[in-house]
DNA sequence: ATTAGCACTATTCATTAATGAGTGCTAATA
DNA sequence: TATTAGCACTCATTAATGAATAGTGCTAAT
């Protein structure tokens, strides 16, 4: 065992877990030399990329001791080091200032505003799509939680004999459809009876408090509407009925391949299966409406093991009332994070705006 | 030059252009062999195929026979045989009775019967899921036109002081919305009227009649409707205008990436940029829906250059009146033609069967 | 504390040789 | 006359070898 300054002394308030000033500039250097390269990055490299201010040699010794701690490994005895994990973890934690959002990348993102007036899975297409062109990551968006939104107008309409064509509208501007089958021919002015006693009675609530309590409500009501009563609940019930169990928009599969990480190793199959069962995915992005912000998970951190070989950075869009869902990047973990941090976050904000826009509230 | 049987003589009625009835049997086993193994099939090999019924030696005149027809080409001069694209022609034209659909496809297929009552888009992607799991290609649905589908029902609902929800209801089930902005502030009664004249006036008629004849046919009955007039005409237009491209679900592209076909050469690219800009393959799918039947692109015979390497299969699915769009795969050239043939054809049966029964003709 | 120098190690690349699958041609055969 | 056996030849694939290279770790000098 060396005598040698572990990082453990000397590191002050500031400090980053176990790591000095100079080991953390050199850490730093290390991660930006690998996601800009791909290849590991040998002392020599390192030695130049920070101005030779230090030998290969120092950087050697100081090299080794982030082996030790973990930040790196070496693929074999006489190759360069590679960032860990944890190594992208202390670069993403001590990103302090984002950097600003490149004009070119704002211009790109701007036809998402211009879909205005269109159903708002358009826009989330066009956003996640856009993204994926710009990160050339793959990208996925979750569509709007029923759940939590609330009702801006519900319709219902006459199909045929035995179906009604139920349309829910939400303050987030969001519409569903459903048919639903009935066993009586209701005419259409009973229909619009019981609509408009859906909407006055539920307007404004979420769907999860409507669906818990549209017994309630309307049996209390019962002394007004006794004859629309019995069907009022049925057709509600069954109208309001969660059908959708949260839908997923994946855009950019493709690009993944041609990352040079992926292609190399055989990690392709794993992420097939990833993308194929997007159960894993869609938690992440379901997670991720929890906390504001940008998420960022990277590689083992994942829960799912076919994730562990990529990042994820998740932001989560809303409009003025509520979090709707979530738009994020799957990369490898040697992506350029900073880039990719604030690019999700600029497209999470024009989803959350144009949306907004378009909003009820 | 060899005095040698070409094949041009001895062929009869029941010729296969060039190709007389031994050369027939020859290249269909070297295509079924090498559609299986994936490899160039050799001499010894097929003879070993075909039950030693010919040797060695003369498969081999006869493989190079069809290799001058261009039927066959080697890789590199010790190698196999493997099938050209004219080969696959000939195979797939020679194909006289289809494979019963096996039940256990049948089976896995059956979901798609199960989702009714639910979105057309939901079934569409739910089939064209399934088929990418069957297939382990990529496969790709178009959404129903909306030009040809007829008007079931219009719904213009008012969402707020300048905005307008529209819905339309085809024939075919479809759900179509959008929101329309507008500067006066119409009353909800009005917009009944409006909604009502729009129905009677419509219903039954194509999109595409409608936005062509919507001026007119209101103009002509102008004594009628006087005051809605101008105001109809305005929301009409504006409510039947095609906002949708026409798009297309794409599942299963990463099962492109597992074949070895696609594996070893450098036309992942190519694919790449085909699934990225969609319009080729969407190109195809509309062609699909001009004749009834499954259509068959193999290789070169596609247009687009990037899809060179591909073959695709499509089917148009439809409702009782209407041919609604297609659903197809995409795969490489030495696909299991027979199989893929048959359960692109079930499935598109399978999603007509279930579209119609929700459709409203 | 830093660095220069050197021995050591593992990859990569090109070269070579051995192997094997498969062909084409010719001569023998049924 | 059509088929087949036999053989020389070709080319891809594989393994083995060695040179070149990039990198480390350690030690001794600064």
């Amino acid at each position: 065992m060396k005598i040698r300054v572990k990082g453990i002394e000397n590191q002050g308030a500031r400090g980053k877990m176990d790591l000095n000033e100079r080991s953390m500039v050199v850490l730093k250097s290390i991660i930006e030399n690998y996601i800009k390269i791909s290849e590991p990055v040998g002392s020599r490299t390192l030695s130049k990329a920070i101005g030779f201010k230090l030998s290969p040699a120092t950087i050697r010794n100081i090299m080794s001791d982030l082996a030790e701690s973990g930040y790196l490994i070496q693929t074999h005895t006489s190759a360069g080091r590679v960032p860990t994990d944890k190594a992208y973890r202390f670069y993403v934690d001590s990103i302090s200032k984002k950097p600003a959002v490149p004009e070119q990348i704002k211009q790109k993102l701007s036809p998402v505003s211009n879909v205005q007036g269109t159903p708002v899975e358009h826009i989330l297409s066009k956003a996640v799509h856009l993204l994926a062109e710009l990160t050339k990551f793959a990208c996925v968006v979750s569509t709007p939680k029923q759940s939590v939104s609330r009702l801006q107008r519900i319709e219902l309409i006459k199909i045929s004999e035995d179906r009604i064509l139920v349309i829910l509208v939400t303050k987030a501007g969001v519409v569903r459809d459903k048919i639903i089958f009935v066993k009586e021919n209701h005419s259409q002015e009973f229909l619009s009876s019981v609509t408009s006693f859906l909407n006055e009675e539920f307007k404004n609530h979420s769907m999860q408090e409507i669906r818990e309590g549209i017994h309630q409500s309307i049996v209390s009501d019962r002394h007004r509407y006794h004859d629309l009563l019995a069907h009022a609940v049925r057709l509600g019930k069954k109208a309001f009925e969660l059908n959708q169990p949260g839908e997923m928009f994946i855009e950019g599969q493709m690009n993944l391949l041609l990352d040079s990480h992926f292609h190399e190793q055989s990690s392709v199959k794993s992420l097939i299966d990833a993308f194929e069962q997007k159960t894993a995915i869609m938690k992440i992005l379901d997670e991720s409406m929890k906390n504001k912000g940008v998420h960022i998970h990277i590689g083992i951190e994942n829960d799912y093991e076919h994730l562990h070989k990529c990042s994820l950075i998740t932001a989560s869009y809303r409009n003025k009332q509520n979090v709707l869902g979530s738009i994020g990047v799957v990369g490898p973990t040697s992506m350029d994070y900073k880039r990719i941090i604030s690019t999700v976050e600029y497209t999470a904000k024009m989803l959350s705006k144009t949306i907004s826009e378009q909003s009820y509230d």
